[in-house]
DNA sequence: CGTAACTAAAACGTCATACTTATTTGCCGC
DNA sequence: GCGGCAAATAAGTATGACGTTTTAGTTACG
C-alpha cells in the first residue's frame, strides 16, 4: 500500500506561533485519528455540512486516506459530542446545533474559529455574567489564605500590565484572576470554566484591542474585587465581579457585531 | 471467548464466529461498545479505578468479550471526556476528576448514579441557581407567545399533580417548564443545560421525595414565574427564580448530606 | 563505579479484510 | 393498493499482521 507524504517538515495550518491557545494542552497534533477529528470537527460546527448530510466512512476513508479503523474512531468522538448521529444503512449523519455539546472545550474552541464566532462570544460572555459572580461570592467565603495571595498578586500584576502595549502580559494575569476565582469557589462545575474563560479573554485579546490598553475602570474593579475575597466580603465581591461582566457585555457590543 | 465451531467448508484457519450472543444491553445501549462504555464509565467516576491506574486494552478485550475494534472505540470516548489519556507503552491511564469533563450529559449521569451523587448534585444545584435566574431574566424579554404559553401549560400541570403521588407525571412538567425557561433565554449554552436539569430533577424524584408531594410553595413559585415572563417582567421573573433556587437548595441539605 | 548508548520488549496505533446485522428499498403476490 | 418477503447497503464487529513509541534492562566505555 502506498505511503501518502507522512506530515513531513512544515506543520500545515500553521498554529501561528504562540498566539492560537495553548489553554488545552490535549490539542491532538499526534496521531491519525486526532488529526482527522480536527479537520472533521470545524468543518461541522463551522456548518460546511448542513445538519441532516450523511458522511459515509468508506468516502472520509479515501478522502483522508486513513484506514477504517481511524474512521471510526473519530466517529465515535463526534458522536460522543452529539455533532452527528450514526445509523445502520444511512451512515453518519450531521446534528443541528442545538444538538452540540457546546460544553465541549473542543467545540467550544472551534465554534470560536469558525464563522459563528460573535454568537458565540457572545453566548459565553453571557454564560461568564452569570456565574463569575455568583462564583467570586463563593470565593469570598471559601478561598484559602494561598488563593486570596494569589488573587491580590495577580490583581496587582494586571495594575503594573495595564499601560504601554504589554497586552500580552496583562493576558495572563487576567485568565489567571479569574481561574482563581473559579477555582476558589470550590464548585468543580465552575471551576471548569475556567478553559472557557480563557478561550473568551484570549480571543477578545488577540482579535482586536491589540493596540489600546485595558479599561482601567475594569482594571481597578479587579483590585477591589481580590480586596472583597480577602476580607470576606461575598455580598461585595459579587457585586463587582457583576460589574466587570457588565463592562465585558458592554465591550462585546463593539467587537462583536 | 467462545468460539463458533460450525464454520463454513474449508475455511483457511477458521474465522471465529462473531454472531455469537448479542448481549442485549440492559439500558441505552444498542451496541456492543455502547454496552462497554456504560460499564466503564461508571466504574471510572465511582473512583472504582483510582486516578492513575492503568487499563491495558488486550485485558478488557477479554473481560468484556468483545474485541479490540470495540474497546478501542470506547477508549477514544473516554479519553474524549477527559476521563482517561492513553500513552503507548504504558496503557490508559484514568485521569483525576479535575480533568473530568463534567459537563458531559453522561457523565453527570454517571456521577449521579455513583457514590458521588451528594457532592455532584450540590455543584449541580449551585450551577442551577447561577444560570437558571440569569436565563429567566432572559426569557422574560425573549420569549415568544407560543414559549409563554408552554410555560403557563406546564406551570398548571404541576399545580394540576402536585397532589396525590402523581410525581411521576409531576416531573415532566417540572422538567419541562426549565427547559423551557432556558431555551426561551435565546443562550444556547443556557438551552443546552436542560440535560442536566432533567438529570437533576429526574434523580432527586427518584432518589428521595418518591413519597412526598412537592412542596406547595414551590409550585405557586413556577406559576407566577409563568406569569412574571408573560408580563415581560425581567426583574419579577429573575427575583422569583432565585426563590426557586433558593429552595432547591434548602432541600439539598435535607437529602444530601 | 557511573554514565551513555544500545537493545529488547510491551503497549498502543494503524491497516486490511472478512463477516454480521440492522434497516431500507422495492419487488412480488395477494 | 396493501402487506410481506427479498435484495441491497452501510454501519458494526472480529481478527491477524505490522508499525511506532516509550520504557526498562543491559552492555560498553570512560
Amino acid at each position: 500500500m502506498d505511503k501518502r507524504a507522512q506530515e513531513g517538515p512544515g506543520e500545515p495550518e500553521g498554529q501561528s506561533g504562540q498566539g492560537g491557545q495553548t489553554v488545552q494542552g490535549v490539542q491532538g497534533g499526534s496521531g491519525l485519528h486526532a488529526r482527522v477529528l480536527e479537520a472533521l470537527g470545524p468543518a461541522i460546527t463551522a456548518g460546511d455540512y448542513p445538519p441532516g448530510s450523511v458522511l459515509r466512512t468508506d468516502e472520509m476513508e479515501e478522502r483522508f486516506e486513513v484506514s477504517r479503523s481511524v474512521v471510526r474512531e473519530v466517529i465515535r468522538v463526534l458522536e460522543s459530542m452529539h455533532l452527528v448521529a450514526s445509523r445502520r444503512r444511512v451512515g453518519v449523519t450531521v446534528l443541528p446545533p442545538e444538538e452540540w455539546n457546546v460544553y465541549d472545550p473542543r467545540v467550544i474552541r472551534w465554534r470560536l474559529a469558525g464563522p459563528d464566532r460573535p454568537r458565540q462570544l457572545r453566548s459565553l460572555t453571557v454564560l461568564r455574567s452569570a456565574i463569575e459572580p455568583v462564583a467570586a461570592g463563593l470565593a469570598a467565603r471559601l478561598a484559602t489564605p494561598a488563593q486570596c495571595a494569589e488573587l491580590t498578586e495577580h490583581a496587582l500584576g494586571m495594575v503594573a500590565t495595564s499601560r504601554g502595549q504589554q497586552l500580552e502580559r496583562y493576558l495572563v494575569h487576567d485568565i489567571a484572576f479569574h481561574r482563581v476565582i473559579l477555582r476558589a469557589s470550590g464548585n468543580e462545575m465552575f471551576a471548569r470554566l475556567g478553559d472557557v474563560v480563557a478561550e473568551v479573554l484570549t480571543g477578545r485579546t488577540h482579535h482586536q484591542v491589540m493596540f489600546t490598553d485595558p479599561d482601567p475602570a475594569a482594571v481597578t474593579l479587579h483590585v477591589r474585587v481580590a480586596e472583597a475575597v480577602r476580607e470576606r466580603d461575598a455580598e461585595r465581591a459579587e457585586a463587582l465581579t457583576r460589574e466587570i461582566a457588565t463592562g465585558a457585555m458592554a465591550e462585546l457590543d463593539v467587537l462583536a457585531p
